[in-house]
DNA sequence: AGAATGTCTGGGAGCGTTCACAGACTGAAG
DNA sequence: CTTCAGTCTGTGAACGCTCCCAGACATTCT
């Protein structure tokens, strides 16, 4: 690779000082309109870009910013979820020429790693994904006093770590509203796992609606995967055989579910509604359609990334941000 | 933040020069057991962490690498394979403490954006996926020399871009032959977009097998998404109703073949035998679940990533690699 | 006129490393 | 005892940038 032009070519193509030429990079006032438009000419003329290392050694800031996937690795990315939070954080960062990094954290190696990076100083601001309570990483990076914020409330650190969300609860009860309007009597549940915000949030809404018809028998615990989805199912069917409907706290295990009903026999939705929550793409692809709560993901990851980078920028303190969910009607429910 | 400990600090804790400090941390010979143990106790004791930008500043080497997803902003990730990809690669790369920037590639701008990136120095190597022919970011990249591989081959830079990839050829004379032996005589087949080395090479392994049989009035194409699936499998339905197998080059695709053949009426795999390719995560939710070739995705990035850390160490050229593929019979065909 | 204020510019210092070099010490070979 | 090779250590000089300060100059106010 040929060596590549600093400032100091910049500079010397301009006319200027090197000095000069900074304050035109950093949109500095101070600076007359004839040296900023030679400075600008030189620039594309050396081809200049920025080393942002040495601008970082001196500013302390690296323009990036690190997104933690907290979960096991073979569960990472299985929900089409984390497909739509990662695109959508890279564009809006992308905007104010941020970059991401991704980093797993679904063992204690990776979350050293992750906190040595962090510590390092190599990034401005963590995004927590799926991080679950009791996680030492997010209270290690706390401590560090990092810019962080969290897809999702962490749970037990609501306060400490900013987050943006879909309004769980409210999203459970729509759907259990409309199974019970739709003349449901017995109606199961599956949840998340119980140390996630969506875990504990959509079955307490369940429960707003459902009052003491929801009952232990009716309820069992998933851990987000497809397959965790299929065997609750197959638990709720042998310990409540006549439940008419069931709310499954996310799409992709939904559609485990409904493998299960099927190889069950049952008919969807006349033997037994499903009802999923996320509409994620899986929501349209399983048969039949999901009747399912559309929580707003793309929009949930742009306030997460608006709230980091005000943090980043020096806000001391930013308020969580709670997203409406709709409830969204198709064939299985 | 406090300030944190730099080397001057560590030398200082050890007693000993920032020299002999660098060089246990880079691991050189020439340092004595004592001054080595020194260091290593200093280090713990302060917390030091080496600042990677003021070695960066130095050493011209970043320890990051970029993933470039070279797809429009809507499209990536809804295949379960990038979450594979990504997750693999990040994997991998963590063994040797590198860190993965992704960035999207969707328009120009964001090719301008990444561009800026890599010559900037920002990354040591460029992993590139779902690169299509014709992509000026490719070439602006083999043309800036610095080390890029490819998950699949670029079509039309097979030589300039090293590459891993599933057999894609093989495997779809795999299917192709599955097909006629399970009695199909009317098989049709949706490809991949043309530009894509899956799109041509799957077809082509299919022709192979099928010989004259596979005309023109058979032939669809898609550009992977599920959507794309459901449409070609409808002009296809239209163009020649009389058909008994369709042969579909990703499981996702594959998916909205079969929404669409379902909402004609016609039985899977009764009267219209679906095969897919991928054996994504999404083969086992379809109703019927989908007979399918399974590609070692995960190795392929294992292997990609092989590639460019060879690169990235100086090797001057790499050998494609080319991975074999497996029929998976489920009920869809 | 002189002082005060504001605009603009250049250059030294420093960010935290690595690298090259010089020099000190050791032990073995002549 | 000298020479030489090998081992080990410290230090100055970068790497490419931003920040800060001093100073030049222009303008306005008293």
């Amino acid at each position: 690779m040929a060596k590549r032009p600093t400032i100091h070519d910049v500079a010397a193509a301009a006319g200027v000082s090197r000095g000069t030429v900074s304050r035109v990079l950093n949109d500095d006032r101070y600076v007359s309109p004839a040296a900023h438009a030679a400075v600008r000419r030189a620039i594309t003329e050396t081809g200049y870009i920025v080393n942002r290392n040495a601008r970082s050694l001196v500013t302390q800031r690296t323009g990036s910013v690190v997104m933690v996937l907290s979960e096991p690795h073979e569960k990472v990315f299985e929900d089409p979820n984390y497909g739509v939070l990662i695109r959508t954080a890279i564009r809006r960062l992308a905007e104010r020429d941020v970059s991401l990094v991704v980093m797993l954290a679904g063992d204690d190696g990776d979350r050293e790693r992750v906190l040595r990076y962090v510590r390092g100083g190599h990034a401005d601001g963590v995004f927590l994904v799926s991080t679950h309570a009791g996680d030492t990483l997010a209270d290690a990076l706390v401590k560090t006093r990092v810019p962080a914020v969290a897809q999702g409330a962490v749970v037990g650190r609501e306060n400490a770590i900013p987050y943006a969300a879909a309004d769980d609860r409210e999203g459970a009860r729509q759907m259990a509203r409309y199974l019970v309007e739709q003349g449901r009597r017995r109606i199961a549940t599956i949840t998340g796992p119980m140390d996630t915000p969506g875990g504990v949030q959509r079955l307490e809404g369940f429960a707003d609606v459902l009052g003491r018809k929801a009952s232990r028998r009716l309820i069992e615990h998933g851990d987000w995967t497809q397959l965790s989805g299929e065997s609750a199912m197959a638990r709720l069917l042998e310990r409540a055989p006549d439940l008419d409907a069931v709310f499954v706290a996310s799409d992709l295990m939904a559609a485990g579910a409904l493998a299960t009903l099927r190889a069950a026999g049952r008919r969807v939705p006349d033997d037994v509604a499903v009802g999923g929550f996320d509409d994620s793409s899986i929501a349209v692809s399983t048969h039949p359609p999901l009747t399912t709560i559309r929580q707003p993901l793309a929009q949930v990851a742009e306030e997460t990334v608006r709230l980091l980078l005000e943090l980043v920028d020096g806000a001391d303190r930013v308020e969580p941000v709670i997203l409406p969910t709709t409830l969204v009607v198709r064939d299985s429910a």
